[in-house]
DNA sequence: CGTCACTTTGAAAGCTTTCAATAGGAGTGG
DNA sequence: CCACTCCTATTGAAAGCTTTCAAAGTGACG
């Protein structure tokens, strides 16, 4: 089947355990087997409207997902980090563009294959439906900003929700655009700039290169932010106990 | 609309019944033995932050799912109407509060029985799973909107959204104060109410009481809405043929 | 028929956008 | 190694859409 033995490059869930010998397995397992393709910065992993086809698991890189009106007003409704899953929730086609942002490494996996090897094991069943309940958590936060918030929460949410991503210290790396990220926050690029320059006079974040930030003061962007934001969460579901029997 | 063919009394997939001979059971024949409840105008059916508790089914009346910031802003998250399972997306609590809107009837069902009959039944997983992708689709469409759309072409979807899930002709009922349409549209009560006399200004809508409008101009207002609104969809993945296997 | 809650309407203020110009950085070629 | 080009980001100023604040209107109910 899927050797879930090897050398984990991958940050997975018991990956803090070097020895847990009967690890139960884990979603990312199935694509253990997988060859690693490289995606360049603009290519499309798939198209809105294609076919629904494989699901993929994002090793390296960010991949922005979106979707088009007719008119090209574009808005992404999301990011997928190195360790995401990508292209589940979808029935008889994708309802989104996703895109790598930079170079993106990533693994495919059949559709049918995925979803019969979930359904056949019932260790893998409340993990699928864990990573559903994540990204409606996920969609439902992104709701609350885009329909309560201001520019300013906006562009601090954002800021700190990839700090908690990527916990490394109070640099955080922003590979997108500005307009890839006024597209998620339901601005303009200008828009936010003026709130990253705002946010830099005030000495809340300091800009290093053009990709990458330094969060000065946590708790007053936190503050700024609104919401209780607080405790890092990201990845949580799949580790803890699911409510799902078995 | 989904009249599930009423004389249904069972609820298992050894279902005996007089037409429908060999049916698959659906999600909802599971709350088919449960009591129906009533909440009134208001009452909550759960709140943000309890400890995850039964699933629902609504019966009749409409629900509105949303979450608070600390300050009071309020964000409608969803509105849940007849036929729809309301409280599956969700871990170890509630990440919103569920309040009847109006006069609800609703089943509920426990929640680790739930999960436990579905895991237990091949034909109901893939349901569990066409119910979630829909709910992601609908906070997709919802986070564009909030995003990406103006004012006017937020209630106009609003409106086409109603109709196609009410689907009794050019009259439709808004059973929500213009509060909560604006709370669920990221707008303030004032603006909806100057959208919705503009449009009826215009004679694309024509007001019946407060709670009711009838859409004059399907057409034109499709166009206002801008995406692809065309097809009937509410609630057809539950019943197409899902990819999961089995 | 008065009260209360919700909705509509008006006018001014405000935040974000739009349009336009300037600045900054990375890559290329001389 | 520097000049040049292109693309992205920043900054400025005006416009615009939505909000805010306030008042008037409407309907249900006792």
């Amino acid at each position: 089947m899927y050797s879930h033995a090897a050398a984990y490059a991958s940050r997975t869930s018991s990956a803090a355990f070097p020895i847990a010998a009967e690890r139960a397995p884990t979603l990312r397992d199935l694509f253990k087997s997988q060859p690693a393709e490289t995606f360049n910065p603009g290519e499309a992993l798939f198209w809105e409207g294609d076919k629904a086809g494989p699901i993929f698991e994002v090793l390296e890189g960010a991949v922005r997902v979106y979707r088009i009106l007719p008119d090209g007003r574009r808005a992404i409704l999301g990011f997928v980090y190195p360790g995401d899953v990508l292209g589940v929730s979808f029935q008889n086609r994708y309802l989104v563009t996703a895109e790598a942002v930079n170079k993106v490494k990533a693994r495919r996996f059949a559709r049918e294959r995925f979803f019969a090897m979930i359904n056949d094991s019932p260790p893998l069943r409340p993990q699928l439906f864990a990573m559903l309940c994540d990204e409606m958590s996920a969609a439902q936060d992104q709701m609350m900003l885009l329909g309560r918030q201001t520019a300013e929460e906006r562009v601090v949410c954002f800021l700190l929700a990839v700090h908690r991503k990527s916990a490394r210290g109070a640099e955080i790396e922003l590979p997108m655009s500005r307009q890839d990220m006024a597209d998620y926050l339901g601005l303009t690029m200008e828009t936010v700039s003026r709130m990253m320059t705002s946010l830099a006079r005030r000495g809340l974040v300091a800009p290093g290169s053009r990709h990458t930030v330094t969060l000065r003061k946590l708790e007053s962007l936190r503050e700024i932010a609104g919401r209780g934001e607080d405790e890092p969460e990201a990845q949580v579901s799949l580790d803890r106990r699911a409510i799902w029997p078995n």
